[in-house]
DNA sequence: GATGGCAAAGTGGCCTGACCAATTCTAATC
DNA sequence: GATTAGAATTGGTCAGGCCACTTTGCCATC
C-alpha cells in the first residue's frame, strides 16, 4: 500500500499569498513599521481577488506578523512573528505563568547580566525611576512589563524574548491584571520597588549570579503575593 | 498627559465568529474529529456572510484548532498537539532553541518526576523501545519529539508544555532537522539512547534531582554535537 | 501667516451572488 | 452484491458593491 503525496500542486491560494508577503518582510523589502500596499493594489499586483488578499492578511495577522488598522492600512509588526496570541482562551492560569517565569526569567536575567548593553541599562534605570514616581498607579504595570521584556531582549536569545512577551500577553488575558493594582495597594509598593532595584543593580554590576538571585526573589515574592490575593478572592 | 482608550467598539467580525466556534469546541458541543456545519449553514446560523465565516475559519486553521478539507468539510483537530505548519519563518536558530531548552527542560523534567502518571511512564517506555528498535532511522526524530513533549505535558503546566511544542516546531522549521539523521549516523546512536535511558530511569524513580541532571546532560550533549555538526557544515 | 474646520480621497470591513473543483452520496446498472 | 455514473454537497475563488473610519489637504477664518 504505497501512499505517495507528491506535488501538492496547488496549495490554497491564501497560503501562497501569505508566504509571498512574509517573504517580502523577511527579505527586508518592507521593514517593521512600514505600511503594505492597500488590499486592492496587492490584489492587482498578485493577480488575485481581494478576498484572497484579505484571507492571507488574516493568516498573517493571527501569526503576528502584521497589524491591520481600519481605515489606515496594513502595517508590519515591530518584532516579527511571535507565539501567536491565542485566539481562543488558552486556559493558562496565573500560577502556571508564574511557575514558568520562575524557571525562565532568572536564567534570562543571568544571561542578560553578561550581554546587556549600556543603552539598555540606561533605559532600565529610567523605567525604574518611572516606577518610583508612579508610586503604584495603574500605569505601573506597563512599566513593569517593559522592564522584564527589555531584560529578556538583552539576553540576546530571540526564542526566550518572545516567550517572555507571550507570557505577559497571557497574563493580561488571564485576568490577572485586573487584580494588579489592588494587589499593589494591599501589599504596598515598596517591596516591589526594592526587588526591581536589586535586579537593576545586579545587571549594572554585570553580575550573573546576583542577577539570577534577584530575579528569583522577585518572582517568588510575586508568587506569594498572588497566592494571598487569590486566597482572599476566590475565582 | 491623559491617555484614555475606552470602548473598544466591536472587534472585527471574523474574530467574534472565530471565538464563537472556538467556544463550541471548548464547551464540548463539537468534539475533536467532528465535522462542523458547512460554511453556508454557519453563515446562515450566525447571520453573517460566508466570507466572514471563511475568514474566521482561516484564523482558527492557523491557530491549529481546525482542519479544512476541500470538498469534504471542516473538522476539529484531533488531539491538542496539532502540527500547524508555521506560516512564516521566525528566524530563530538552532542554538537559540537549544539554549532555551537547556534552561527550560531540566526544570520541566524535575517537575515531571514528581507529577508523572503511570500511564505516561508506560508510554515513555514504549517510546524508548521504539528508539532502540528504529536504531537511527529517520523516524526516530518523531519519537524523540513525542518523548520530550510527553514529559513536558506531565509537568502539568500548560504554558511550559506549549512552549516545548513550540520549540520543536521551530526546530523543524529552522532546518535543523535536515541534518538530524546524518548527525545520528556521524555521532552514533548509542550516546543518545543512553541519555534517554537515564531520563526515563530518573522519571521512573520519581527522582526530581536525577531527572534534572539527566535532562541537562542530554541537552548539553545535543548542543555539543550540534556545534560539531555546524562547524563542519557551515550554513 | 497661523489656525481650525470640513470635504474628498483612500483604506479596510463586510455583504451579495456567482461559478468552479474536489469530494461524497445516491441510485441505476450489470 | 459490486460497480459506476451522475447528482448533491462542500470548500475555493472571483467580481463588484456599499459602508465606516482615517488621513489629507484645501479653504475660510481669524
Amino acid at each position: 500500500m504505497v501512499k505517495l503525496e507528491p506535488l501538492p500542486s496547488s496549495e490554497r491560494l491564501y497560503i501562497r499569498v501569505a508566504r509571498r508577503i512574509a517573504d517580502l518582510v523577511k527579505a527586508g523589502d518592507v521593514k517593521p513599521g512600514d505600511r503594505l500596499p492597500s488590499e486592492r493594489v496587492l490584489a492587482d499586483m498578485l493577480q488575485v481577488s481581494r478576498p484572497s488578499i484579505r484571507e492571507a492578511m488574516i493568516a498573517l495577522e493571527v501569526s503576528g506578523l502584521i497589524e491591520v488598522r481600519t481605515g489606515s492600512g496594513i502595517f508590519v509588526t515591530r518584532g516579527g512573528s511571535s507565539i501567536s496570541t491565542p485566539l481562543v482562551d488558552s486556559g493558562i492560569g496565573p500560577f502556571e505563568i508564574l511557575e514558568m517565569r520562575l524557571v525562565l526569567e532568572p536564567e534570562i536575567c543571568a544571561l542578560a547580566a553578561e550581554r546587556v548593553s549600556d543603552a539598555a541599562l540606561q533605559r532600565l534605570s529610567e523605567l525604574f525611576q518611572s516606577m518610583v514616581e508612579l508610586n503604584g498607579r495603574p500605569e505601573m504595570e506597563a512599566i513593569d512589563r517593559e522592564f522584564h521584556t527589555l531584560i529578556a531582549a538583552e539576553a540576546e536569545n530571540t526564542a526566550m524574548a518572545q516567550t517572555v512577551e507571550w507570557l505577559w500577553r497571557l497574563r493580561v488575558q488571564s485576568g490577572f491584571s485586573r487584580g494588579y493594582h489592588r494587589l499593589i495597594v494591599e501589599e504596598g509598593i515598596f517591596p516591589t520597588l526594592e526587588e526591581h532595584k536589586a535586579i537593576l543593580d545586579a545587571l549594572m554590576k554585570r553580575d550573573p549570579e546576583a542577577a539570577r538571585q534577584a530575579m528569583t526573589s522577585h518572582l517568588l515574592a510575586a508568587t506569594e503575593s498572588a497566592a494571598r490575593h487569590f486566597e482572599s478572592n476566590p475565582a
